[in-house]
DNA sequence: AAGACGGGGAG
DNA sequence: CTCCCAGTCTT
């Protein structure tokens, strides 16, 4: 690669950013905390969904000492909807270590920035280059589409060797004192103009010494490995509506600290297999929820199918109503059951009132109180519309929890 | 090297 | 539908 396209394409790609640069919360100024969070919520995630959490994350947590000292469910409450949540608890973490170590300042250190939780290669260059102008890589998705085509490089960007090549490259580009600036400035023309699909060739400062354009490859760079299709899993799901003291609530329970929506609320569900019918998946759910709980529901319907898609996931939810079944003799509700008519459906509903009734006596005589009276496991909580305010749900559950207090209101 | 980890917007 | 987005961490 001759000098001179080197040369060219950093000082016509710099000149054009300052030039149309977008007015974005976080270019406010070089504060390291700002661009920190920024580059945080930006990971995986689209520039118009980040700014209102922005401007809401930095009015709520102005500081790095605001974050650090915050509770941490303040934190991942503010992060509610952005999807993978371990960024908010990472940076959290980070900021604790930020005060504890640096005294509140992020340091001006490759080092030690990149040590900090959540931060990886791409977020350590972005912060030392954009808030501190050091000439380091910060390799993304657009850095090595724009990169991939403008070289016409051909190897999978899917592969972690591959970014390490590019950010070599990327770092032989930076223009003598304009790190921050140039390297937003990859990011702004792959958001803009180097688009994945249909890259506006003709707008590109750089098209005239573009070697994947002049190869007539620009649409076919990058190559990428397809990602696997996530696997399906069936959930049974219920909503469950109290009644006495919980009148007007649902139940609902806190996840693990580990693993997938960490510590995140949601509606009881179970993994089940694919086939069952309604009755035979309500029934499980209710044992199952039984054991936990020492509940015994009464389902009563079915209430809507929800589909949810993970990267690694595809969840495929049925959702039943339930209340709580007082006496067994009550459990074959007349007009509820959606499979009420068929055979099978009326043979699996006996099954849970005989089930359902030895249970109730296994717990009466455990406790000496009523099931649904006896004390709730501590991740388990009745809520009502007021008390989601204070829990996080993964969207998935907001939407359907939404929509039944929607339902259900008039 | 491969999988876990959310959610949504674009074509 | 498919792709993929200002990625990181764990195995």
């Amino acid at each position: 690669m001759t000098v001179d396209v080197k040369q060219f394409f950093s000082t016509e790609l710099l000149a054009w950013y300052r030039l149309v640069k977008r007015d974005l919360p976080w270019r406010k100024n070089r504060d390291p905390y700002r661009v920190w969070v920024s580059e945080i919520m930006l990971q995986q995630t689209r520039v118009d969904t980040v700014i209102p959490y922005y401007e809401r994350f930095m009015a709520k947590f102005p500081t790095v000492r605001e974050l650090a000292a915050a509770p941490e469910e303040e934190v991942l409450k503010s992060w509610e909807g952005l999807g993978y949540y371990s960024r908010a608890r990472n940076l959290q973490a980070g900021a604790r270590e930020v005060v504890e170590r640096y005294g509140g300042i992020v340091p001006d250190d490759k080092t030690a920035v990149a040590s900090l939780k959540g931060v990886g290669p791409y977020t350590s260059g972005a912060i030392m280059s954009i808030a501190f102008n050091r000439p380091e890589p910060a390799v993304d998705g657009n850095v090595m589409r724009v990169l991939s085509r403008y070289f016409c490089l051909e190897d999978d960007i899917a592969k972690p060797s591959t970014r390490v090549g590019i950010e070599k490259r990327a770092v032989s580009l930076i223009p003598e004192g304009a790190a921050g600036d140039f390297n937003q400035a990859l990011m702004e023309l792959g958001a803009l103009v180097c688009t994945p699909k249909s890259p506006v060739c003709l707008t590109c400062p750089v098209m005239e010494h573009c070697a994947g354009r002049l190869a007539g490859k620009e649409t076919e760079l990058p190559v990428k490995t397809k990602a696997k299709p996530p696997r399906e899993e069936l959930r049974a799901a219920v909503i469950i509506a109290g009644s006495g003291e919980h009148a007007g609530k649902v139940l609902v329970r806190q996840r693990p600290a580990k693993g997938l929506l960490a510590q995140m609320w949601e509606f009881p569900h179970l993994l089940v297999d694919e086939h069952g019918e309604d009755a035979a998946l309500a029934d499980k759910l209710a044992r199952s929820l039984h054991e936990e709980t020492g509940l015994l529901i009464r389902p009563t319907g079915r209430l809507m199918d929800a589909d949810h898609v993970f990267s690694h996931i595809h969840w495929k939810m049925k959702i039943y109503e339930a209340d709580l079944g007082a006496a067994v003799t009550g459990a074959g509700s007349e007009k509820a059951w959606p499979a009420a008519g068929s055979a099978s459906g009326r043979a699996a509903q006996t099954l849970y009132a005989a089930e359902a009734s030895a249970a109730y006596e296994d717990s009466a005589a455990a406790s000496s109180a009523a099931p649904s009276r006896a004390k709730l496991p501590a991740h388990y909580r009745w809520i009502g519309r007021e008390e989601m305010e204070q829990l996080t749900f993964p969207n998935l559950f907001l939407r359907v929890l939404n929509q039944y207090w929607a339902n259900s209101k008039r």
